[in-house]
DNA sequence: GTCTATATCAAGATAGAC
DNA sequence: GTCTATCTTGATATAGAC
């Protein structure tokens, strides 16, 4: 079953979210999905393929959306760079964006995850910069600052908002939203 | 030897910010320090105690650098959020922001070591809130600015922008500081 | 205080039956 | 494709000698 596949996979996705790539385990999995470990191990025979399935996932997703963003005719800046911080939020689901959870575990990482890790990052980085540069040509970001700058903040903020929402246990992400904002415009 | 306790108790911070709680082991210290595993064991009793001795380690280092600047007379309030920010990007060391990466690892974490990241996180947030509310006083953040939502955005900045430091390998942290200023003063 | 030795357990992974 | 069974390794932790 092909489903049994993105069935594990976006489990262990949720898992990742939730404790990370060290924490999780086969266990976790199988238990939740009344399966064996040894089954996991037909679909991805080893934890490093699954994370490597992951990653892929998590880039096709983030380019998904931007591809669907860019199909619907004229959307404002501002409306784009709303949906963009929307969309970063829900990634995270009941834990923390999971391409955060994965920075955290980085030095724990086989190399291949490592890079795609790497390579994830940057791409997040393009899509903020590109988005960034546009609301600069329309003059909503001030023309003295320096776009490259602005995008290592605004994604700082966003992930670092969502590691403190969960241990504070409450929903700062309005505020952060707001601030987000703020820095752009101003 | 009391110092041995302090030598382990470093090591240990170290390693949490290279790998985190979960990824670090009591193999890990044994081996770099030339110690055996039961000898961790005899003056750290489990991990979590381990755990425990870290956070009030952290606890203190951020209390004895308020002190000290609070000490210090008449430190302008520009400098003493420069100097805060510059402790935390130091604070991280070639890792990553040792709260940030318990952060990350929390549902995994013992109870008694997630409620001090809990406390530890408010704690931070308030030395933030209390410094920025001063900057508002003399006028350099502006009144219509909401100083909680301020102090939430400032330190998601800082600790995500570590995170991508690493795996970007890039020092991005100048940038980072010259957008939290930014936001700052807008 | 530090050691050797060992218990216990969970994790990643494989072999082979069905 | 999924199972049972098993191997191997590494981790937390303890007992007891020095």
């Amino acid at each position: 079953m092909e489903n049994r596949k993105t069935q594990i996979l976006k489990l262990a996705l949720d898992l990742i979210r939730e404790k990370g790539y060290v924490a999780f385990s086969y266990d976790d999995i199988s238990k939740q999905l009344g399966l064996t470990k040894a089954t996991i191990h037909y679909h991805f025979e080893k934890k490093e393929d699954l994370a490597l399935a992951i990653t892929d996932m998590m880039q096709q997703s983030l380019q998904g959306f931007l591809i669907s963003m860019s199909n619907t005719v004229s959307i404002p800046v501002e409306e784009k760079i709303k949906q963009l911080i929307l969309k970063q939020f829900e990634i995270a689901g009941n834990g923390i964006c999971p391409l955060s959870s994965l920075q955290a575990d980085y030095e724990s990482l086989p190399e291949a995850v490592q890079l795609r890790v790497e390579k994830l990052s940057q791409f997040e980085l393009k899509c903020w910069n590109d988005i960034l540069r546009e609301a600069q040509k329309e003059g909503i970001v001030h023309n003295a600052v320096d776009i490259e700058s602005l995008a290592y903040a605004v994604i700082s903020c966003i992930k670092g908002g969502m590691q403190y929402k969960r241990v504070l246990k409450r929903d700062i992400l309005p505020q952060i939203e707001e601030q987000v904002c703020r820095l752009i415009k101003s």
